[in-house]
DNA sequence: TGTACATCAGTGAACGCGCGTTCACTGATGTAC
DNA sequence: TGTACATCAGTGAACGCGCGTTCACTGATGTAC
């Protein structure tokens, strides 16, 4: 979802073609690197794993992409828009986490579940894109593409309600007209597993898991939560 | 809970006595500050909601106190030992709001609500400072006054199983032995809870709250969420 | 009661570092004619 | 098919800024005798 121009993944290609032999290709650097915007949000995800967020700088991910370091700022803007681009990334690929996984199950009333795993075993595989994701302030939010990702993975998590939809939405909002149960329904269930996935990756568990008897991991009581909790919608006595 | 030592406020008044006319006391500035750990935490908590977490600095927290850029540091040692007494500060906060909300209501089968309400009413009163404590990785872990301030709060949590808490702990540990069920639901509980803090101040409940039916702010979903679901532990179908 | 001294609290100059930004530039590509 | 030109992609030097850190220092307090 990211640089769908025209410069895509055909030049590079074309670049290696008049560049045959191995060595030559070490030689012969191209001076148009072709995907570089790919490159560098490549290399902002190695970055974003050594060095945390706080090491998120212009200048670190054009040293990791072994670019010069106004490259970044040449396709970027600013480090608000990498970080932007790279957390709509993340967002996408939450969606298709999620989807993935409510694919699989058969039964609708299974689906709820289904979701949060597919949440979870994002958060486990990218608990450092996660916490960037969860960090709304240092984004550039009128960047289409987080926006588009961001409903993206509204809708996907929309479906813990099975097989209705949200009404379609109209203009730049996620969802169409819904009434207050339902939001509430879907605001309860986000938070669930949006609580779960930051308290996990944030080793917040970890005290607890270690207290708990027969649970080895912070991991085991996450899932364990996700499969034995039932989350219901009803007036309080 | 911060600084008990001596140093507490009794040497300002003592200072003030010595300057007794206003011109004075602004003229003569006493070379010792006399609680100047906790002005600084005060100073430091006007950057964080002037600036947010990036704006917190040695030297923006010190121009903000009125002292030399050198004075946090004396304190406190480095950024990230600022940022823990403004966490652990925060933390004791929070509990407070929790066991507050916690001691009004009679039946106790009311208390995991009620301390949900103080989870959020904290959030909402403390944006700022809530998104602090939920970065982890900007503490320093090892500091006593934060691990004390996150037990403090882990057991007013814990406050969701009513008048029987937890065995007491052993050791640097929030919570003594605990049996599997019980970790799942406090897990379950405190995730629920932090989701709806996080996604409120935050900001990502808006748009959700602007779709929504008779919902006017994300502040009424997520009451709504708190007031009308319930978290229910059982094995699931 | 006084004196000497150790300790604590806070200052201010100086330093090196990594950062974002600007700017004039070069290399490569695409397009009009 | 070729040529000219506009545009895009990426470079590298230079700049100013705020930061944390070090260091020698001064002012104030507490304590031993």
């Amino acid at each position: 979802m990211i640089d769908k121009s025209e410069s895509g993944l055909a030049q590079p290609t074309r670049a290696r073609k008049r560049a045959a032999t191995p060595t030559e290709k070490e030689q012969h650097k191209p001076y148009h690197h072709g995907s570089l915007p790919q490159a560098l949000l490549q290399a902002a995800e190695v970055v974003l794993k050594r060095d945390g967020i706080s090491g998120l700088s212009l200048r670190a991910i054009a040293r990791q992409a072994g670019v010069s370091h106004t490259a970044p700022q040449h396709h970027f803007g600013d480090t608000a828009g990498v970080l932007s681009e790279l957390a709509a990334d993340g967002f996408m690929r939450l969606s298709a986490c999620i989807a993935n996984r409510a694919r699989d199950v058969q039964d609708a009333s299974e689906r709820p579940r289904a979701i949060a795993r597919g949440y979870i075993e994002f958060a486990k595989h990218n608990p450092d894109l996660m916490r960037l994701m969860s960090r709304g302030e240092m984004f550039d939010s009128e960047r289409p593409s987080l926006i588009e990702a961001r409903r993206t993975a509204g809708l996907a998590l929309a479906g813990v309600f099975g097989d209705a939809p949200p009404a379609p939405p109209s203009g730049k909002h996620t969802f169409g007209p819904m009434d207050a149960s339902r939001a509430v329904a879907l605001t309860a269930a986000w938070a669930y597993v949006h609580g779960l996935a930051l308290l996990l990756v944030d080793g917040r568990l970890d005290g607890l898991a270690a207290s708990a008897e027969g649970i080895r991991h912070a991991d085991d009581l996450v899932m364990a939560a996700i499969d034995q909790v039932q989350l219901s919608i009803g007036q309080a006595s």
